[in-house]
DNA sequence: TGTTTTTGTTTAAACGATTAAACAGTGCCA
DNA sequence: TGGCACTGTTTAATCGTTTAAACAAAAACA
């Protein structure tokens, strides 16, 4: 069945020109009167009847034209790793809820954690001349972000940012939220505190390692090389399960495990799942990230939780000062909270 | 610390009439070379040189102004219910996917099941001349959709439709997936089945009611009126504890269940998971749609796979047809795949 | 040689807005 | 009566492309 519905009888936008003409002014008066500008200047019998033939026509101004001269287009990129990732949607949704609030829209990509595909993402978004950017970068994009700061475009890293780079960002203070739960272990009796962590150059993902040393090590615990197992970022599901057997054999298994991610966590506690070791009496689990399938598990898991809706909203105000005034650096370290449920 | 570089350090954009100055000749000439039109027509050693100094310059296409010409944005707008659950970010990324290999940007949008707010994300979206639209459209909404179609703007339905409107879609064969799993359960000779379904308008989540109560009368069970119980679309979970517990209880109660998408799957589980009912030597359950909480419960939980790849690749593919040529209306209702673990 | 074709390029008008500057007309004041 | 300040509106340029149509020069034809 095709469309009834043929080009001949459709309507066609309204635009100023034909509000204009209908009226009998110039589009430069349309203009005015439909963005409240000139406001004392214009009779108001003339711009009652603009507005009153503006909504007979069902006008809506196209974007695209007043972009074109306004040199706006209200538009921000959002580049992450991958959208269907719930901490990147979660994050996303808040996004678009304050860029929405401001008058902005999201277009969103997902890198895979590639350079190109970031590259690429980048570029169609500046084609498409988006006000800024809001990137969840990764490793070795240090030289794409170059490219926008030497071209004076704003942006916002969000989750990852990289030390050397003086540009906005707001992250976790990872250091701190991996201390954090090391400590708390200890303080609950724990004295052999095992972690899966990330094998990568993510600073954000290293912080969390070093705090976990750095609990130990303030705390007077030796530090054994065995107890820090490190996985590949992405795939590493078997590298998980492998990692989690090693530290809970041997003559001294781990009574205590900090896992760096909710992906991390997910692969282990279908592991643990499958053992017959009792969490929390024989192992203590503490998690980064909440999950959903978290709370599933018999002992729901303890986590270092982000402020996902702050970082996003601060994220997005950064970003849109930076759009509008040409201001400082604003760079952002976030406190975790530690939720403490059954598993630890 | 301020940003070091000045407005006057900026290195500006490159347009076609600053290579066309370098170069010497009209702009034409080099919109033409740079889009490689009138191919046999430009003498090599201007192209080449228009190319050579496009890159010198660093030249991109600047699509808003090409847009503004050609009437075409190579933009889909996508509305789902809330791109933080998990079944539509999923989606999400598939039709980012596939979007991108054909040209085009998606920008999306979360209606929240509101009218009102997928009124103004429509609008929103069309101001920005999207090229069409990619919509799971929420109860109520046809009338926005009458919109869509009067002024003959391209779109297409995944998920959700309504039997009423002629229009593209592609969902899923909602009654057919709920009469496949009742099925099963029959066969695993389950006597007593219960449902918790939605209370809704939404005809796609009728249809999972309608699959379950023809599966029972097909095969001569009665239809028992308290096993099927209907819960709110939002913050249900209170009222999904109730059901499950209803069901649970008096003298007959169920030894199968059938739970009508996986957030109520997650309640369900989770009040389970603190009973004593043995999965599924007691209760079977089967869920809709995947959830990787439904992976760590100690039964895994059995459930109606959605094809959500291809249902994504075929919705824009279908809008990007739709977009291209003026052509028919395609209707799709996809099978779903029963995914048998352990719960079932 | 004059005419037609082909080749390579330019001209110029659009797309639909925004906005500084110009311009009439009116009222006010000295 | 002339000058000035308002008031209300228009003119016209511009944003950066695309593209039909025009054009000039060279090549082919007759």
């Amino acid at each position: 069945m095709s469309s009834q519905r043929l080009k001949g009888q459709m309507k066609k936008k309204a635009s100023l020109k034909d509000i204009a003409q209908k009226v009998g002014v110039s589009t430069a008066l349309v203009s005015y009167v439909l963005n409240n500008k000139k406001e004392g200047r214009i009779s108001k019998a003339v711009a009652e009847r603009i507005r009153e033939v503006a909504h007979e026509m069902d006008y809506r101004t196209n974007q695209i034209a007043r972009s074109l001269k306004t040199r706006k287009t209200q538009t921000i990129g959002l580049i992450v790793a991958d959208i269907s990732n719930p901490f990147f949607s979660k994050l996303a949704r808040f996004i678009e809820d304050e860029a929405d609030k401001k008058g902005y829209t999201v277009i969103i990509g997902s890198s895979d954690e590639y350079q190109d595909k970031f590259r690429k993402l980048m570029d169609t978004f500046l084609d498409r001349q988006v006000d800024g950017l809001i990137i969840a970068a990764g490793a070795k994009m240090e030289k794409h972000l170059h490219y926008l700061i030497d071209n004076n475009i704003p942006f916002v890293l969000v989750d990852r940012y990289f030390p050397k780079l003086h540009t906005n960002y707001v992250a976790l203070d990872n250091f701190g939220a991996a201390y954090k739960a090391v400590n708390y272990l200890l303080e609950k009796g724990r004295k052999h505190i095992g972690m899966v962590a990330y094998d990568t150059e993510l600073h954000h993902l290293n912080e969390r390692k070093r705090g976990y040393l750095a609990a130990l090590k303030d705390k007077q615990f030796p530090i054994l090389k065995g107890r820090l197992k490190e996985v590949a970022l992405v795939n590493s599901e078997l590298a998980i399960e492998r990692a989690v057997t090693a530290l809970l054999a041997g003559k001294q298994p781990v009574d205590a495990l900090l896992l760096s991610s909710s992906y991390i966590a997910n692969s282990a506690v279908k592991l643990i799942n499958s053992l017959s070791i009792k969490v929390p009496d024989e192992l203590a689990i503490i998690s980064f990230d909440e999950s959903e399938a978290l709370d599933l598990f018999y002992a729901p898991i303890t986590y270092m939780k982000q402020p996902l809706c702050e970082m996003a909203q601060l994220a997005t105000n950064i970003l849109l000062d930076s759009i509008e005034k040409n201001n400082k650096v604003t760079q952002v370290n976030m406190e975790a909270e530690l939720i403490i449920r059954q598993s630890a």
